[in-house]
RNA sequence: GCGCCCCUAGCUCAACGGUGGAGCACCGGACACUUAAUCCGGAGGUUGGGUGGUUCGAGUCCCCCGGGGCGCACCA
């Protein structure tokens, strides 16, 4: 921390925090002083606060084990009784009381806890106890400030509420919410679940361009910037996919990625422009064996990540307890709707489908798109167990194969939760020159001025050329199922640094 | 992009259009078993910004700007 940065944020802020933060710095200096290093560079601690917690509970009231231990973690509560003081001290584990005697505590000890505030990192060594009244301790001799928080942190009690700050200082937020840590440790454990699921099935994880001659893999809008070397614009990746599948070819004959994507579109609870999903490739797979394993993902992750298959979700109770129905989509539709549809249909009949379910057709539609956006808009949210819905058009899935008996059809998947998506999958399109073709309409659409339209990638094409074999594909949206295993609502809840506009510098 | 709501001390929240308060945190003092410690005293404010408007008087009503949230549209 620099003086420049120190006298910038002094005048940006009013006169009150400023002053507590002047006084955190004269005891911090007074401490210098004091020949006792406010900053040092290291400290090694011998325990764990929940480790001893879980060691010694039960222990009688007024006990001494005669464990000496070393802590380090955050001062979150002081209790100061004249010559007896206790304060609370937070690892990442937990926290443990210490307990500190006036005649027990060293030169530098009495020196610190005199100059010590809430939020301040701190070490402390002493014996592990129980106080009179039996809350487990440590009786410490011994305290170092390992380093100071000079602005104070928030209400212990009521933390921090406003979204804004809790975003844009994410630290904060996890310091001072437990609910907050909650969330990100589900994330973190359902993440490390997944990965060690593909390893354990042998994939392997790989990592592919972010930046990007052509966006594709998805149909999205993309984010532009440009290489100043080589003067070309370039754009972030809007999906792995096509990546993925060249190191297929290559002979990787099983990859993974957790893929950061983004996207330059709408932001709202359930979208933001930089999301996290997990795409795999399978050589010798099919869509079937795409559900198998998105259902071990999915199922393994909340396992992990929560210890159980029941979520609450806004109104709705879910079990995700595998294994999940595999439903074709037409019949669902059918069910739904009370008439068959399919891509063959005339345009007329499904846009009439459409208006009578209050979907708006857009005239640019094709039949497979307006069946599409019938499952989209009718059908999904209402699908709020888990379900594999199976199969869908081949006009909205440029990059599936299509199905045995129907050409209009694809191998494809998609899983159905609480009524959004929750992951995608298909029998890859392995055929070059039907990919080039689909590319080949797709990119007049393009030119057209489609925006939703997939670009034409024609080193894509030439990889296939080489051959890729029978290939599963699937896509998890990390993000989403995190947001259901935490059961919060905001996508913003389950991202660390969720992008926002900038700060008001008023 | 459109609509609705929010922004008051470091944090959490009050204040009918009539002198901006409380709890926690902070400072000084007391206190040898507390745990949201307690008790006594004190300090802390350009009410998101606006030499915009209405009014005798604006934190409060209106307008503009900034940030955020929710809903709708696009999207996963």
């Amino acid at each position: 921390m620099t003086n420049e940065t120190d006298q910038q944020s002094d005048e940006a802020t009013a006169p009150t925090i400023d002053a507590l933060i002047a006084e955190r710095r004269r005891k911090r200096e007074t401490l210098a002083e004091q020949g006792f290093d406010p900053y040092p560079s290291r400290f090694d601690r011998t325990a764990l606060a929940d480790d001893l917690q879980e060691r010694h509970a039960g222990l009688e009231k007024d006990t001494r084990t005669g464990e000496q231990v070393r802590l380090a973690g955050r001062v979150t509560a002081v209790r100061r009784h004249g010559k007896l003081s206790f304060a609370t001290l937070a690892d990442a584990s937990g926290s443990i009381q210490l307990l500190l005697q006036a005649a027990a505590l060293s030169d530098q000890a009495a020196a610190v806890l005199e100059a010590v505030d809430l939020g301040d990192w701190i070490g402390a060594e002493g014996e592990v106890i129980t106080s009179r009244r039996g809350e487990l301790s440590v009786d410490a001799t011994e305290l170092w400030l390992l380093s100071k928080a000079l602005r104070p942190l928030p209400d212990k009690w009521h933390g921090l509420t406003e979204t804004d700050t809790r975003y844009r200082q994410r630290e904060v937020d996890l310091l001072a919410n437990p609910d907050s840590r909650r969330v990100f440790d589900i994330r973190f454990k359902a993440i490390a679940a997944m990965r060690r699921h593909m390893e354990s099935e042998h994939y392997v994880e790989v990592e592919t361009p972010i930046l990007q001659l052509q966006a594709g893999g998805a149909i999205a809008r993309p984010f532009s910037t440009h290489s100043n070397a080589l003067d070309i614009d370039l754009h972030l990746r809007i999906a792995p996919e096509l990546y993925l599948k060249r190191l297929v070819i290559g002979g990787y004959e099983r990859v993974f990625e957790i893929a950061r994507n983004f996207r330059n579109e709408g932001i709202s609870t359930r979208h933001s422009p930089e999301f996290t999903a997990l795409e795999a490739y399978r050589a010798f797979g099919d869509v079937t064996d795409g559900m198998d394993l998105t259902e071990a993902l999915v199922a393994g992750a909340a396992q992990a990540a929560i210890g159980r298959f029941g979520v609450a979700f806004g109104d709705s109770e879910v079990d995700l307890t595998p294994p999940w129905p595999r439903l074709a989509l037409l019949d669902l539709l059918e069910e739904r709707l009370g008439v068959r549809v399919h891509p063959t249909d005339p345009v007329d009949d499904l846009r009439g489908v459409c208006e009578a379910h209050g979907v708006t057709p857009n005239p640019e539609w094709g039949p497979g798109k307006l069946v599409f956006e019938l499952y989209d808009q009718v059908l999904l949210p209402g699908l709020v167990a888990p379900v594999f819905v199976c199969g869908f058009p081949v006009e909205v899935s440029p990059l599936a194969r299509h199905t045995a008996d129907d050409p209009t059809m694809a191998d494809r998947f998609e899983l159905c939760i609480v009524g959004r998506e929750f992951a995608n999958g298909y029998s890859e399109l392995n055929i070059p020159e039907e990919q080039a073709a689909r590319f080949e309409v797709s990119a007049a659409a393009k030119s057209r001025g489609d925006d939703e339209a997939h670009p034409a990638d024609l080193a894509f094409v030439r990889s296939l050329q080489y051959g890729l074999p029978p290939t599963a594909g699937i896509g998890v949206g990390i993000d989403r199922l995190i947001m259901l295993l935490a059961e919060v609502e905001a996508i913003r809840d389950v991202i660390l640094f969720p992008m926002l506009r900038p700060e008001s510098t008023e």
